[in-house]
DNA sequence: TTGACGCATGCCGTTATGGGTATACGATGG
DNA sequence: CCATCGTATACCCATAACGGCATGCGTCAA
């Protein structure tokens, strides 16, 4: 097995996010439970395109689905995107702050290293 | 022209994060500017991989590149990380509270967290 | 039971991706 | 000028990603 192309989007949540339609999705779920077609149809998209991204989105656990009939409900569960913010927050110094004291920051911490 | 794989890596900061070792390179550079070959190195990948994967940072605008005599002096640049913070925060209210039609799933969690 | 509806899946084709290796290129040192 | 170092690029391979279309499957209504 030589050359992956790409971790498979189906185990990362930040892989999952990458797709901006999927990322549509998310947005549209925030006001509540919708079924595929639904979804679909608001988005501009095909009902199996709307299926394998709702999986895509299924599989890393942001949404949830609910049988109600004939239909098929899914459900936002965000809390897989709470790594994500907290990951890109780990960076929120370097762009609250002047690139000044950025450097200075940056100093610090290589004197940290060196004394180590 | 029929079908297209993905959003180009090179146009979406989403994309471009989605790779592990891309953000490996981004928290590396937290501590300060480094050169390829020495990113390569301590992320055990070759010095063309990691180029490869600078490049990509380049182009979203997440690293600048400094020339340095031989060497190019990688820096971070963060600032294109705040609208991903800023977009899963807006899911935050969704993983900080208990909403209607989240399921006993959502509440056992919750349980067991709390008798932890 | 039969049809219609809602949705998931399978298959195909195209494109992008990541890794590896070899190589081209710019800068520096002799 | 020539050799060398540091880096970027080109090329190749294998694979995963998306989109479209057709189809399968379960559910509800008549």
């Amino acid at each position: 097995m030589a050359a992956m192309a790409r971790a498979a989007t189906t185990s990362d949540v930040f892989n999952a996010i990458a797709e901006p339609q999927r990322r549509e999705i998310l947005v549209l779920l925030r006001a509540g439970e919708r079924p595929v077609t639904e979804l679909a149809q608001e988005l501009g998209m095909t009902q199996p395109g709307a299926s394998k991204h709702l999986r895509v989105l299924r599989e890393v656990g942001l949404v949830r689905d609910r049988k109600a009939g004939k239909q098929r409900l899914y459900g936002l569960d965000a809390r897989g995107l709470r790594p994500v913010h907290e990951w890109t927050g780990g960076f929120e110094r370097f762009w609250n702050e002047s690139f000044d004291r950025l450097d200075a920051y940056v100093q610090d911490l290589k004197q940290a290293r060196q004394e180590e």
